[in-house]
DNA sequence: GCCAACGTTGGC
DNA sequence: GCCAACGTTGGC
């Protein structure tokens, strides 16, 4: 079981339409790094689900219920999607400023690549922000 | 194969 | 609106 952090501008797919729509294909991912995360991905690995440029904050955990396929919306390469399932929501919403000014989260991804879109969290960083955000992990 | 120029992401 | 970080492109 791993455990991960996506991203989505707000103004282009919020977690409001995530939970509205219950499972939703991910897709859209075009840097390499991102990819092969998203190809690690296991049926019921769980992510934080993060809002960038708008809101700045994790606001939910989406689980994955299909495993790595070709993405749809990729006119050529082999890029992939995965199918995210809306689990929980944050209770209190996490923000990057709260996330950067802990150092139990110095290490994180989010924090060390601000630019990749979908990165991996430790199990140890995973308890620490599902306490902050008042949902069980 | 190197590197400068340029584009994109995303925080501030 | 600016800028840092990073990826990509194209000339050589």
């Amino acid at each position: 079981m791993n455990y991960w952090l996506v991203k989505s501008e707000p103004d282009a797919f919020s977690w409001e339409q995530q939970v509205a729509r219950k499972v939703e294909p991910w897709t859209g991912v075009r840097n390499h790094t991102a990819k092969l995360n998203l190809k690690a991905m296991k049926k019921g690995d769980l992510a934080f689900f993060y809002h960038s440029n708008i809101g700045k904050e994790i606001v939910g955990i989406v689980k994955v219920v299909k495993e790595a396929y070709p993405d749809p919306t990729a006119e050529k390469g082999d890029w992939v999607a995965v199918d995210m399932q809306a689990a929980r929501a944050m209770k209190a919403p996490v923000t990057l400023a709260t996330i950067k000014a802990d150092p139990r989260f110095a290490e994180m991804a989010l924090v060390r690549l601000s630019r990749l879109s979908v990165a991996p969290v430790s199990e140890t960083e995973w308890r620490a922000i599902c306490e902050l955000g008042k949902v069980k992990s």
